[in-house]
DNA sequence: CGAGCCGTTGAGGGGATTCAAGCTCAGTGG
DNA sequence: CCACTGAGCTTGAATCCCCTCAACGGCTCG
């Protein structure tokens, strides 16, 4: 499901604080955390609220790190990395546009992961204390966030099942697929740095150049300059028919 | 941290119910979900809860199945199993004594796992309707659930890094200290089925039981007839250290 | 007892890693 | 201007780890 839209919804326009209006005019606020506040829940928060760039490779938060607050993606991609005691690193998850982030804050606990910018990224970063302040009372808010944990979740396991499963040439291509939901117009995908691929799936920047290369050469992808691609949805789903026997 | 208590802790014992004296007496009660209830609370809900032992390969719930109920685990081990679409299964996480599964079910989702018991499995059914109206005025319970959701995420994330990454005998080494924390009297652990091993670690069965024989023959494993066997903790650690540069 | 499941072990092949060389391209400074 | 450098990507050759195919033994159970 595509829920990108390039009409920006018109929520409140007469705020006084410049936060406000960007928090009224949020591209991704119907689908973000906060959708399931009105406009005068609205009103009270976004003072609290700061916008935040990054740039790629560029860190969200360290595992470990004593979280103060939680984050809506606005824009782009985040990677979570955890390294092993044998210290090489595995990503172990991506989060895109209108997912919550480092939720552990919320209950004192220290971030789990390395949150890293893949793209150039917009994030809007929510004091832990205000998520607690409006909790109080409403109680659409704790169901929300649970909805949000539990598709963390399901992410995760996925990602053991579908991307840590099976041959490299086939993970690779679930790899490309998921990538896909995060399309920009025209099918333009983010496609990892070869040494990425393999923190994703746990191969050799060897061998996922390899297989890159193959798929270039089969025309399921189109290289453009500068760590994106075109995808060939078709050719993609008729790679992954011939995969396996499904 | 070894939880596990011989002595059974005593609340309450004057219940008439028979589920009352189960629960008051339950030796997970302080670490599972209802350790935030006083004795009021308590009281009102084992009506609704159910008891329910299974056998080892039986199925707690479904995939896809429409959950009415979440589950505390009171004894055993619960794994979680996805097959992908070219169907081969990968089991994606397991559960203990004291975790809850199933919570999807509290948002009107459908289940996103197989759940199906390791070993011999004591359950505590919970209906879907009794924690909802728990919740309604309390703030300890949204919290308590929350920090579930965060715990399964972590494990989740954790099989990737841990179980789904290196060549198979570190995998295994990694397995092996992962069951451990859940051992039994004198460090017997739950050994998988070679079959098993090879859906948690996506390996064949035959480098499975290789793996398995060697460790055998180095003396980390003594097996005992019935999946079970008794770990040398020690000689795992300097397996694990031999393992990698760590 | 034969059938079937589970585990073990061997032999051979294949897929991924390792080691290595060479390429493009951006940034730097002579 | 262009050599120089380093990072990232590609490709080849050799090696190795794991898979595949196969045979066999122990065990339970009909």
């Amino acid at each position: 499901m595509d829920t990108r839209t390039n009409a920006i919804p018109i929520y409140r326009q007469d705020g006084a604080h410049p936060q406000a209006l960007a928090c009224a005019a949020c591209e991704v606020r119907s689908q973000a955390l906060f959708g399931v506040l009105d406009d005068s829940g609205l009103d009270r928060i976004h003072t609290q609220i700061a916008s935040v760039t990054l740039h790629p490779d560029a860190p969200v938060y360290d595992r470990g790190t004593a979280g103060l607050a939680v984050f809506t993606i606005r824009e782009g991609l985040v990677r979570f990395e955890r390294s092993s005691e044998h210290g090489d690193r595995r990503i172990v998850r991506i989060a895109g546009r209108g997912d919550l982030i480092g939720q552990e804050a919320l209950l004192n606990r220290p971030y789990g992961d390395d949150a890293v910018a893949c793209t150039e990224v917009q994030l809007c970063r929510i004091p832990r204390a205000l998520i607690d302040q409006l909790a109080q009372g409403r109680d659409e808010l704790p169901r929300e966030l649970m909805l949000r944990w539990q598709r963390a979740l399901d992410a995760a396991e996925a990602w053991v099942s579908d991307l840590s499963t099976g041959p490299a040439r086939r993970r690779l291509l679930y790899l490309l697929r998921r990538l896909a939901e995060h399309a920009g117009a025209d099918d333009t995908i983010w496609l990892p740095r070869r040494e990425e691929i393999g923190a994703m799936l746990d191969m050799t920047i060897e061998t996922a150049s390899r297989l890159v290369s193959a798929l270039r050469r089969e025309g399921v992808l189109t290289l453009l300059p500068g760590r994106s691609a075109v995808l060939d949805r078709g050719a993609l789903r008729k790679a992954l028919l011939a995969e396996g026997a499904a």
